[in-house]
RNA sequence: GCCUCAGUAGCUCAGUUGGUUAGAGCACAUGACUGUUAAUCAUGGGGUCCUAGGUUCGAGUCCUAGUUGGGGCGCCA
């Protein structure tokens, strides 16, 4: 039994990761860095880091200095929640060192020995020596590896290394204030992992986004997509971490559904019947009887009406998961499977609802600027032009509202031409919508909307036109969320209902929970990957999600 | 689903009113280069011009159909 963490992070960072070079060197400074003290540290304080007090170990182990600084933060999370029995180097591994934690802290690794794995981005051989810049998938940049005939035992091999391949690097990382990068390594040993042939298809030139997408396997290698997808990583935590700290539960509802009812447009069948067969034998009628849940049923459209009945036990919920649509669309703003966060929270207003959808999203900007700040300086240089000062502008402005109402006489008073002549009653065309984001530039409520052209769940207004429906709309996105405060009272639901032919008899578990201890409440939902779209400026939403499905395309 | 534009080297593209052997940059290969950073320079290899049919003495170029992709609209998040 190994209760020495230190000696257990020595041994697992000797493991798999360093493979490439077998067993550790010897500590050539002879000296310990303090690991938990580094890792809590935010760069500014990471400047002023005693020096004294750094000493290294194995190339990139660190380790630590006295008996209260013993433990990384995850083993002290660990004793905080199982106290006593556990045995936490046995489960806690030190984390490898990456090319982040060196970005973040390389000042106290100057002179220091480091071992990196990663992929070579780009590799500039000369007649003594080159540069090639890895990026270890940490972090946005890449790290300069400077190799010399004579100081590593392969020069040339390393100088035919291709973009792509995978390598791992041992040396010591220099600081160099004077040139284009803050630090480099001086490679004292470069080992090629995983060749990458001529034929690698991501070269380091621009590529377009429709070359990319049909190597959806490999874009992530870009410095475009990569971005993306660490943004889309950042934004669905924040999500959870603004939610969680309001005390929402998060409820999984499913993904198959018996209900045809969602009414958020058409839907794929899920089904075990053999089809061929069917068509084979000539059935005129198919018998869903005989179907795997005894019933005809359907991929999710939307969460939101079994999301409801947690809201009436938990009273603040969200459901996030993937959601299936069937249309034949084919449109940037449209995917087949896309991402979905419905909250619902009870004892509450179509104002609550706003204000939760404001406070959301302006969460979540804060978080991708203050986590992602390279990736959002690349998409202001490359993608657009002025998006940080977008954002920012987003966190200080409250949002507008209008009511759906004066949307449209805005509409009709522009003097604009429009393809489809704003008509009070009727819906919002996309043009509409983006004239509406350029006259209030940026987000904007638009509520009270006709009840004819929305949901039959949404609450009646005292106007007996209109139901207390939102949809927030953004420059780019269109629709970002679409909410709405719930119709509570069951006769005015079962109306509805009537008017709209939405049957009752699959909706009977819905209608309860307005007949047990109902109450007001309202929800919406927000698209994933319009958020992203918003946040990083790119336009297509099938740039936006890792394997994208839409209309006859399901490649990968 | 409707409208529209495009498909030429591994990638990004040029290719004139239809005319001889279809080009460039990057990538790749070989060489040069003592600090490059989408390095640079020299040399070289690399093409079913999306597919099928048609017009023509002759088609990368014109016509028809198909196919794949982009953009706009509708449906929505």
């Amino acid at each position: 039994m190994d209760l020495d963490p230190a000696g257990s992070a020595r041994r697992n960072a000797c493991g798999p990761r360093s493979g490439a070079f077998g067993r550790p060197r010897p500590d050539p400074q002879g000296g310990r860095l303090d690991a938990s003290r580094s890792r809590e540290a935010r760069p500014e304080e990471t400047r002023s880091f005693p020096e004294g007090s750094l000493r290294i170990a194995a190339p990139h182990v660190v380790k630590v200095r006295d008996r209260a600084s013993r433990r990384t933060d995850a083993q002290r999370h660990f004793k905080r929640y199982f106290q006593g029995g556990i045995n936490m180097a046995s489960i806690v591994q030190e984390p490898a060192l990456t090319v982040r934690k060196l970005y973040q802290e390389y000042q106290a690794f100057g002179g220091k020995t480091v071992v990196l794995s990663g992929w070579v981005r780009n590799n500039r051989g000369q007649k003594e020596f080159g540069f090639i810049d890895l990026n270890d998938g940490s972090f946005f940049e890449t790290i300069q590896v400077v190799y010399e005939d004579g100081k590593i035992e392969n020069f040339k091999d390393v100088q035919k290394f291709r973009v792509g391949s995978s390598v791992a690097i041992e040396g010591i990382l220099e600081l160099t204030p004077l040139m284009k990068q803050p630090f480099e390594i001086k490679a004292r040993k470069i080992d090629l992992l995983g060749d990458s042939p001529e034929d690698y298809p991501i070269q380091p030139k621009r590529h377009s986004r429709e070359f990319l997408r049909e190597n959806a396997h490999l874009r992530m290698r870009t410095n475009l997509f990569s971005a993306v997808f660490r943004v889309r990583s950042e934004v669905s935590f924040a999500i959870h971490s603004f939610l969680n700290a309001r005390d929402f539960v998060y409820v999984h509802t499913p993904i198959i559904t018996g209900s045809d009812a969602e009414g958020a447009g058409e839907m794929f069948r899920v089904t075990t019947l053999e089809l061929e067969s069917l068509v084979k034998s000539g059935a005129k009628e198919i018998d869903f009887g005989k179907d795997f849940f005894g019933k005809a049923t359907n991929l999710t459209v939307s969460g939101q009406l079994q999301v409801e009945s947690y809201a009436m036990a938990y009273r603040n919920v969200y459901t996030f998961g993937p959601t299936f649509r069937a249309e034949n669309s084919n449109t940037q703003r449209h995917a087949s499977e896309f991402w979905m966060i419905e909250p619902e929270i009870a004892f509450a207003d179509l104002k609550d609802d706003m204000r939760l959808q404001e406070d959301m999203v302006k969460y979540i900007v804060n978080h991708v600027l203050t986590r992602c700040p390279k990736e959002i300086e690349f998409f202001d240089s490359f993608v657009e032009k002025g998006l940080k000062a977008k954002l920012e502008h987003v966190l200080a402005t409250p949002f507008r509202t209008v009511t759906h109402h004066d949307a449209i006489e805005i509409l009709i008073k522009s003097g604009e031409t429009f393809e489809n002549t704003p008509v009070q009653g009727e819906d919002l065309a996309t043009e509409h919508e983006k004239y509406l984001t350029r006259h209030f530039n940026g987000p904007v409520f638009v509520m009270d909307w006709p009840k004819d052209i929305k949901a039959f769940y949404m609450r009646l207004n005292d106007d007996g036109k209109t139901v207390a429906a939102v949809d927030l709309l953004v420059p780019g996105s269109g629709e970002l969320c679409g909410g709405s405060q719930r119709e509570e009272r069951l006769d005015m639901l079962l109306s509805r209902m009537k008017e709209m032919h939405v049957p009752e008899k699959d909706l009977w578990w819905y209608l309860d929970l307005r007949r047990y201890g109902g109450c007001k409440h309202a929800g919406f939902g927000m698209g994933l990957e319009r958020m992203i779209m918003y946040v990083t400026g790119v336009d297509n939403i099938r740039d936006v999600i890792p394997f994208p499905r839409t209309p006859r395309n399901c490649e990968f």
